[in-house]
DNA sequence: GTCATTTGTGACCAAATAGTCACTTAACTG
DNA sequence: CAGTTAAGTGACTATTTGGTCACAAATGAC
């Protein structure tokens, strides 16, 4: 009962369809991948793909889960952010971004995928509740004395997880990318004061 | 050279398809939306679609510029916001938005499209920078006094435009949409104490 | 070795779709 | 009116693409 190497075979074919899915959807996007151009990289025939998903959403929602996977690993290690909050964990993206560019338009793209199967419940959008939930958990251990409700929790963790993805892909977009020079800092920090009482200046 | 009516003619196929487009865009996407669904929702001849416009990418920029036309007419209203600015123009849109839903995906999907085109000077490029000259321009008239430099304004509305654009998406996309009952408001002052100092309680 | 089971294959099919073009219809001109 | 120009049309073509399936190759069981 050694049905180990075929196991193990298995198992690095589909993970190398999730590999090359990753690469093309971060070039192409998840819109413009095809089918035959993620067997192709990936050196493998068209009906490999179909033994392994059933779907380009199935795999998809494979590729998004090791992203996932990786990001809240880091956040994870942020056992105790300094003091402003959001500037620590929208580093802390930043970073993670910098050294992982092909999540940004992955998750992006994803997440205008998920408004459009909305009564669905995608095992997307599990993944995305998983990842709000890291968020939570790193701002519960910031804050151990606040008594949040679950529900202000997670509302919290969106919103800071959502300005924190908007951010970035403005940066990305039509500002400069995404600088790890300090200047994001200095934004974010001009921005706090902005967002307290308006009596911001630079 | 009274040729008037067909110029009228000829603008009102124009805004029809315009509009069509607009729809088809929020309700499936701007990738999965065809040109035949797009004129036959217009009840126009495919070949209609080719003399007005040149591709489905030169549509969509029409339909970023009208929805950001409606966005920033709101903005340029909002003569004087009211302290906390980040959280008066998240209001802002948060208002814009649940009265024309159909720009959220639309806004979305295209700044995932932008992402692609990069080196491009893409027409949908200009509507965004448009978008965030008039978010600074609000910044300015709220905060006369500050002396900001070019870059610094820009690089403050890019990171305003973001939080706003991200925190409603994730809203939509895995919260309980976008309530205009006061939740949103609560979290934005909730987070504006973690933003500050981390000394956030609820 | 033989047989069974699982994984891998790529030619093939049916459906969808972008874009074209010869043509029709309507508007304008004088 | 006749003649000119521009807008509108939809059948058609060429291409792309998701998904299938009969088959091949490899692995494991005996």
């Amino acid at each position: 009962m050694l049905n180990d190497r075929r196991q193990r075979k298995k198992n690095s074919t589909r993970q190398a369809l999730i590999v090359s899915a990753t690469r093309l959807f971060a070039e192409r996007g998840i819109y413009q991948t095809t089918i035959d151009e993620i067997t192709s990289v990936a050196d493998l025939g068209k009906g490999t793909f179909y033994k392994h998903f059933a779907s380009r959403e199935e795999l998809l929602a494979m590729v998004v889960r090791q992203g996932f996977d990786l990001l809240i690993e880091d956040l994870d290690q942020e056992l105790m952010p300094p003091p402003p909050f959001f500037q620590a964990v929208l580093e802390l993206h930043a970073r993670f971004f910098a050294a992982h560019p092909e999540y940004l338009l992955i998750f992006h793209q994803t997440r205008g995928w998920l408004t459009m199967l909305k009564p669905d419940k995608s095992p997307i959008q599990e993944e995305f509740r998983r990842y709000i939930q890291a968020i939570a958990d790193i701002l519960l251990k910031a804050n151990p004395e606040a008594h949040y409700t679950a529900e202000n929790l997670l509302a919290l963790a969106r919103f800071a997880a959502g300005a924190i993805a908007g951010v970035l892909s403005f940066e990305f977009t039509i500002g400069s990318g995404i600088k790890l020079d300090g200047s994001l800092k200095n934004t974010c920090t001009d921005f706090s004061r902005l967002f307290q009482d308006g009596s911001g200046s630079i």
